[in-house]
DNA sequence: ACTTATCCATACATTGTTGAATGTAAAAGA
DNA sequence: TCTTTTACATTCAACAATGTATGGATAAGT
């Protein structure tokens, strides 16, 4: 066929990324064969090994599209006096996230890495969610121990397990709402949870 | 080759699960062959294919193994006084649960169920996991909504909310120690987070 | 205008896996 | 003791998926 502009090439290779994410999450990665996802984005696998080297390769580049780290959703707000407020700063980070989550993308993107892959080539997911739950619980901890050092947590409580706690129960809530997105709102009921955890362990005289 | 008697027979088919379950949470589901199954217990295909029907089945036959229906564990605490003390009933139950994850089997199954496995044949894990959160959610509801009208409970939270969080964080904790049991105990971790959560969601006033 | 590199389709060789068919020797049953 | 069934091993056909090699047409560079 013919050769296409570097617009279009661009184009084809989002299209094909965009099929990958659809087929991987309707029948799982292993069981998707780079002809299945070539001719959903109406295509042929020649395109699809010009683009990227293999499965592995194509799977990491989607990945790439959603990256997102707690930090960045920190800085993302803005808010120079979250400094003395860190139990608000975790809270509007985690709603951010939460708000993120439900873009089509990031939500489907998600949903395969935890729930729709196995290891597959020089790829392992579990490695990649540690690397997500370590980096996550790390900054809890950090802004946990900022919060007990202003008094602003329960007394009795250490903010490693208040860290440990928080990401629990985020991470609990994030398995079930990617397992089936369709049954309730992850911002909903991630509010809700949210702001009643960080109710029962922000100090009770302040706050 | 020769034929086994009754015994022996089921002795290898023990020896076909046990291999299943190591080579699948070492390699994958999707990508362990019939044949690298039957290599680890030192057989060919033909006893595989002769104990079950094909790798669904299998699979099917490891998960019987190692039921464990949240029902079971607080009938099998047997204190008829843990009526009175519903979250007493829920700790006990819980621990139950740890300690048994702790065996060998159980973690490999579950983090095979949960890690290491896509929608393969008509099984479909999600579904699996969709049961089994519904209904331990389920039993939490009960028991936070007797411990409701008992007055065990904070004031102003509902016993909705109480099982959401209680059972988003038992999930995130069990995620979490499924994708790597030999960064801490789950027996240990979860008792102190279970005991902290449901310290802050108890009344107050007796407790 | 000419060349070259790009973008993608098509065809082919190779491999791995499955399921079933067949073989077989001993245990169970009569 | 004789037959039948069991509990596997071995072999074979068929397919599905991968990776690569090749071809072709045009956009881009000069």
């Amino acid at each position: 066929m013919a050769r296409r502009t570097k617009a279009e090439a661009a184009a084809t290779r989002e299209a094909l990324l965009d099929a990958a994410e659809e087929v991987f999450l309707e029948k799982g990665v292993a069981r998707t064969s780079l002809e299945q996802i070539a001719r959903h984005a109406d295509m042929t696998r020649g395109a699809l090994y010009w683009h990227f080297r293999n499965k592995a390769d194509l799977f990491q580049a989607m990945l790439q599209r959603v990256r997102m780290p707690f930090q960045e959703l920190v800085e993302e707000i803005g808010d120079p006096s979250l400094v003395e407020r860190p139990l608000e700063a975790i809270r509007l980070a985690c709603l951010k996230g939460f708000e993120r989550l439900e873009q089509p993308r990031y939500r489907r993107v998600h949903a395969i890495l935890i729930h729709h892959c196995e290891v597959f080539g020089d790829i392992d997911p579990l490695a990649m969610q540690n690397e997500m739950a370590d980096e996550a619980c790390g900054a809890l901890i950090d802004y946990f121990g900022c919060a007990a050092r202003l008094g602003h947590l329960r007394a009795g409580l250490s903010p490693e397990v208040a860290a440990e706690l928080t990401q629990a129960m985020l991470g609990g809530l994030f398995h079930d709402w990617l397992r089936n997105h369709e049954r309730f709102s992850i911002l909903e009921r991630g509010t809700v949870l949210l702001d009643t955890q960080l109710e029962l362990m922000g100090a009770s005289s302040s706050e």
